[in-house]
DNA sequence: AAAAAACTAAACTGAACAGTTTATATTGGG
DNA sequence: CCCAATATAAACTGTTCAGTTTAGTTTTTT
């Protein structure tokens, strides 16, 4: 009846993703033990191992599903709205929803913490994270540029600057985990001051 | 003939610091082993465990003497010179020089990636580092709003965003180790970056 | 120099844990 | 209904590593 994807490499695959999914995100590489990963995915330990070959590989495809998962969640495109204001404060909206969610940062402390241990982590969270991010809003500040709407002299710098800007205050304490969450008043507020702040350098008064 | 600090506790224990620092510091909690410390320290096992009770305690102590040392690398005070602009040049300076450095960078990684096990390091990381350049930031600015300087609506906001804008591009990537450092032409065009957004929101023109 | 305090090397204990093996069971297609 | 793939529980191996113990040595104090 249903001819699925070719290469469905068993019965149990989805299963074993999820529960590493689970016990990797909330106990980090380290504190995840295989044992608890089966317990989890409701699977046996060979069966485990007859997909993975160890638990690097394991970690490793968790994570790259998650950092997909991650730049869908985050802003796939911006809406070419005239108002530049409320396109970007759309952006930010949807940035900031991200990377305070408990996965989004969840993931970030685990990439931070084991970037050493896995650099290809890193580049992988980079690539399909915050490096789509930047690449789309770079797009759109360029056409603001072309459309006369934005005064940017170094492209780059502000592609930077504005999602930091988005992060004012709230990043750092949720990663050392001095709040566990953000009241959606002060995201608002953050992501206003963002904005203000934005084109205040590099809008182009009407 | 030396009657140094009353509570000495014994010949050996800066040595214990010094090699948990080094070590520590370079392979973080988990990668590090006590056996690697005592080796490092040119110590006995059993000499560093009658000064420390287990090896979770040894690390509180080294990551708070290297978060005190780091607000003290840090804007201890802000040089109350005439010139805002140059005022917040030197002070992100400073601020970028330490977040830039492998060791500021090590400190960020492990408290990141301990956060969950060791809430405790997370506090004493902000208070003692973040929290205390935060501080003199915001007295900083206070004082140029008094002075008729600077026309900053909400403060604490404000705050928040000077240190976020001076991490633009550079700060993400060397955690998550896509870099390893920084050229200092750089640093010098995201300060620039930094300084010139703050006063174009903030600043009042003389 | 005797006594006390600090330190040492090295062997040991016990637990955690990644990964393997074995012998058995379930499941779905032909 | 049978076969082959897939899955299972559970015991086992080997290693790493925190923390302890022991029996003895060095350093400091008196």
């Amino acid at each position: 009846m249903n001819a699925p994807t070719a290469l469905k490499q068993g019965r149990k695959w989805d299963q074993v993703l999820d529960g590493a999914r689970t016990v990797f995100m909330r106990d980090g590489f380290e504190g995840a033990s295989v044992d608890d990963i089966v317990r989890e995915a409701g699977v046996s330990k060979a069966t485990l191992y007859s997909y993975f070959p160890d638990k690097r590989l394991l970690f490793l495809e968790v994570a790259k599903i998650e950092c997909q998962a991650q730049s869908e969640a985050a802003v796939t495109s911006i809406e070419a709205s005239d108002d530049i204001r409320e396109a970007l404060t759309t952006a930010a909206g949807r940035m900031v929803r991200f990377f305070t969610s408990p996965v989004g940062m969840q993931v970030y402390r685990i990439v931070v913490g084991e970037s050493q241990r896995f650099p290809e982590v890193g580049r992988e969270f980079y690539d399909s994270g915050p490096g789509v991010v930047r690449e789309i809003l770079r797009q759109f500040l360029q056409k603001g540029i072309d459309e006369g709407k934005l005064a940017i002299d170094d492209l780059d710098l502000a592609t930077d600057q504005f999602p930091e800007l988005c992060k004012a205050g709230i990043h750092l304490q949720l990663a050392i985990g001095l709040r566990t969450s953000v009241p959606e008043d002060e995201i608002d507020r953050v992501i206003a001051g963002a904005v203000d702040m934005f084109l205040c350098r590099y809008g182009v008064a009407d």
